[in-house]
RNA sequence: UGCCCGAUGGUGUAACGGUAGCACAACAGACUCUGAAUCUGUUUGUCUAGGUUCAAAUCCUAGUCGGGCAACCA
């Protein structure tokens, strides 16, 4: 295990109320082994890391081991970038898989000799039937099916035709080898279901040594029983497939039968999960890539700013059921500001500035004063901060005519600048054509250094500020929610989910910012005092010159008040 | 329509026949050199109808609602 990895206790679920009875009745001999099994067809996102901390997770909490296989069954739509994008996401979240990285295409030969003896035992045929017809003779739900007309072909000539399928005599879709099940079975999934295809088609570990190809039933199961997995866990919508799973391995001599147990996948709201609806914004244009910060793919929370532990912790808060369930994305932000608040150092920067001058305050001196890194965190210690004559603040923390509560900068109050001076506004100048503010303008208390107050004198409002002349400007990149309906998967009638995605989702601004916030490194992450968490981005930001992208933002009752007004 | 699965406050989850609890959210207050954090308090829940039982969120039956399944995808 990575070092990383913090053991959290995590609160039992009903998975793991199996595993736990399993391993007391010595049902697996008292192993636990299971399994994370992506197909490289594209990147992971916040649900898959639900699956890979439940599976890694109840490995490492019983005394066993979980394997990361890849399911690359489908030579067509796969590919190694994928396999090399799944496994650095893995290990980023904190997950090690040691010894056991496997493929199902490794397993070919055994899974091609295990479809011969399922032959062999009169259990499966070779069908040519044309895709209409197949699905014709399968029948509907509410039908039962009718017989195909190969059905009772003789094992020996079944083991033929197959033998030739496999040595390229047949065009694709020509032939298929079917499962000799029950085509009148309720459950469609065992009206004599495909297990191989014919593909003509380079693989991407196997290159062109097959070109017969198994289906996920069947290679998915057998591969569990090869690496000897105790418990396949996949979500819900296998359910209906675990009758066929179970039938192949019955069938077969296996070295052991894992039980499939199911869970419901992860919901999210305000975004999209499937893989279609990925890749559609993502080829789109309508995000710039697969790690754009906006997504819950795990590259672009990454990229976001997101910490590995954050996402496990959610994982954990979230559970496991079989209930398919939307989980709130402000569950997620409370998991990244809790953490955030505890590790982030504090810095200051202004988003939208005006000009504040402290009119007695001589125009030459340079005050440095000491500010705290992080209250939460007194070994983080101090820094020195700046302060001058002209200072920038933020526009919305100054009114001419404050509302009722307003407890910032207006005429005639004072107010604290944050590790600064009590300052007392005196006005405002304007621009004489548009009537906008140009400047405003304070006086300082000298007796206030550092932002104390020696009479004991109470004040209500705190802000935050830079010195003009000490400040950078920089590029920062605020997020907002992708899409603007809570449920992007249930749409009005007639209408497409991505008419819904937020326009106002990125805003890129630019920002004048203390010189600890000009100096970081990519990958830092800080709080914006009174603004949010923010991540200096590993991609664009330059030395001397990081762009921010905005974590979450802090919670404002503020401004939650005002909307409510 | 056939089969499978599910249903506990706004959301996510616990209670495994014996006092419906936790977290998030919301709201109110305290505190505060971040309108943050922290602390305190408040509101809101067992889908319905029968049955079993001394006792049902829990077991049984039926219904309602929701989800899944009819790729030679996984």
């Amino acid at each position: 295990m990575n070092q990383e990895v913090k053991v959290e206790p995590v609160a039992s679920d009903f998975i793991r109320d199996i595993v736990e009875a399993d391993r007391e009745s010595n049902k697996h001999g008292g192993r636990v082994i299971t399994r994370f099994p992506p197909e490289p067809n594209g990147y992971l996102h916040i649900g898959h890391a639900k699956s890979i901390c439940l599976n890694f997770g109840i490995a490492r909490d019983f005394g066993g081991r979980c394997h990361l296989r890849f399911d690359d069954t489908n030579p067509e739509t796969e590919d190694v970038e994928y396999v090399q994008s799944i496994m650095e996401d893995v290990r980023w979240l904190g997950f090690d898989w040691g010894e056991h990285l496997y493929y199902a295409s490794d397993y070919y030969g055994k899974l091609y000799a295990y479809a011969e003896a399922l032959i062999q035992k009169g259990r499966a045929y070779v069908c040519g039937l044309g895709q209409d017809e197949f699905k014709e003779y399968r029948g509907v739900p509410s039908m039962p099916g009718k017989e195909p007309p190969r059905r009772n072909t003789p094992p020996a000539e079944n083991l033929d035709m197959f033998r030739r399928m496999r040595a390229g005599e047949f065009n694709e879709n020509q032939y298929v080898l079917r499962a000799r099940i029950d085509m009148a079975s309720p459950n469609i999934h065992m009206r004599d279901p495909v297990i191989y295809r014919i593909r003509k088609c380079p693989h991407h570990r196997a290159g062109t040594a097959w070109c017969v190809y198994p289906m996920y039933d069947f290679a998915h199961c057998l591969s569990d029983a090869i690496e000897g997995i105790t418990h396949s866990i996949c979500t819900l919508e296998f359910e209906v497939h675990r009758p066929l799973y179970d039938w192949i391995l019955d069938q077969l001599e296996v070295p052991c039968h894992p039980q499939q147990i199911e869970f419901a996948r992860l919901n999210l709201s305000y975004t999209v999960m499937s893989k279609r609806r990925l890749l559609e914004l993502v080829r789109n244009g309508l995000v710039t890539g697969w790690d754009d910060p906006r997504l819950p793919t795990i590259g672009g929370l990454r990229r976001r700013g997101y910490t590995p532990s954050v996402i496990r912790e959610f994982c954990r808060r979230i559970g496991v059921t079989k209930f398919g369930s939307l989980t709130d994305v402000a569950l997620l932000e409370h998991c990244l500001r809790d953490e955030l608040n505890r590790t982030a150092p504090r810095a200051m920067a202004v988003m939208d500035p005006v000009r504040l001058v402290i009119d007695n305050f001589p125009e030459d001196r340079v005050d440095l004063l000491d500010a705290v890194n992080n209250p939460e965190d007194p070994a983080d210690g101090t820094r020195q901060v700046p302060f001058c004559r002209a200072l920038y603040i933020e526009r919305e923390d100054f009114m001419e005519e404050p509302p009722k509560g307003f407890f910032r900068m207006s005429p005639g109050r004072e107010v604290r600048l944050r590790y600064g001076y009590i300052v007392q506004c005196t006005g405002v100048d304007r621009d004489p054509a548009t009537g906008d503010i140009r400047a405003i303008h304070a006086t300082y208390d000298p007796a206030t250094r550092g932002g104390n107050t020696p009479d004991g004198r109470k004040i209500k409002g705190t802000i935050h500020w830079v010195s003009a002349r000490h400040a950078t400007g920089i590029e920062v990149r605020l997020y907002d929610r992708l899409f603007m309906l809570e449920d992007p998967n249930d749409v009005p009638d007639g209408q497409d989910y991505k008419q819904f995605l937020n326009p106002k989702s990125l805003e890129v601004i630019h920002a004048m910012v203390e010189p600890v916030l000009a100096e970081a490194a990519a990958g830092q992450r800080f709080q914006f005092e009174r603004k949010g968490y923010f991540f200096a981005d590993p991609v664009d930001s330059k030395p001397g010159q990081p762009v921010y992208n905005q974590i979450v933002p802090l919670r404002d009752a503020w401004a939650k008040r005002q909307g409510r007004g």
